[in-house]
DNA sequence: CTTCCTTTGAAGCAG
DNA sequence: CTGCTTCAAAGGAAG
């Protein structure tokens, strides 16, 4: 049930669909700033084949440009490359009970540190071969993009409202990124509450 | 629906 | 420079 099929790798699609490459999305935004959400530019740019149709779909972390396509993610690390290859090996070893993510990640953390240096060293390659690749495709890109600025004391996701700031101002224009009591809400419809609540612009 | 949990390592940020 | 925080992956649980 919801297994994967044993034939088929489970590789994630790292590459942005063509129709919306990050550097599209960038010329987009910008279009955007100098002509504003209601420009036609929108409607041609949408012909063109760019998905900026914006959102009625549910999810919006789906259907969204914004946190699809225009999020681009940080390369992984060496870890993080050994945990990609090793759960699918590490579930089917453990006859994949009831074990959780991170009951999985960490006893893959023990095994990380059992592993031999040499055995490291092809993950720790890896990973900055993949910063290498994301650096050219992606130069001017910062890890600062995906970075919310310490709110919470340990370890929790950010959700102030200084961080609407990271986002294209056409979402907080539109409603679908609004600030309430709670945070920053992105649910992708508007209610009448967010619709109540200040867009940052 | 979103966020948490849990790991390591890279990198951003504040002092 | 030092030390802390966030985010990369994963997916079930919790909210």
């Amino acid at each position: 049930m919801g297994m994967r099929a044993p034939m088929s790798p489970s590789f994630v699609p790292c590459v942005m669909p063509t129709a919306l490459s990050p550097h599209n999305v960038e010329m987009y935004r910008q279009m955007m700033m100098m002509n504003g959400p209601c420009s036609p530019l929108y409607g041609s740019m949408a012909a063109a084949g760019m998905k900026m149709d914006v959102p009625l779909a549910a999810s919006m972390r789906t259907s969204n440009p914004l946190n699809q396509e225009d999020h681009i993610k940080k390369p992984l690390n060496a870890f993080m490359w050994f945990m990609k290859e090793n759960r699918p090996k590490l579930m089917e070893e453990l006859g994949y009970k009831e074990k959780q993510s991170a009951e999985l990640n960490k006893e893959l953390g023990k095994r990380w540190h059992d592993l031999p240096k040499e055995e490291q060293q092809k993950y720790f390659d890896m990973a900055r071969a993949d910063r290498e690749q994301h650096k050219a495709k992606y130069p001017g890109w910062s890890a600062r993009e995906n970075y919310a600025v310490h709110k919470r004391k340990k370890k929790r996701r950010d959700k102030s409202e200084a961080s609407l700031a990271q986002y294209p101002f056409y979402l907080v224009f539109y409603g679908y990124l609004t600030v309430n009591d709670s945070g920053l809400s992105n649910t992708g419809r508007l209610t009448s509450s967010q619709q109540a609540s200040k867009p940052l612009c």
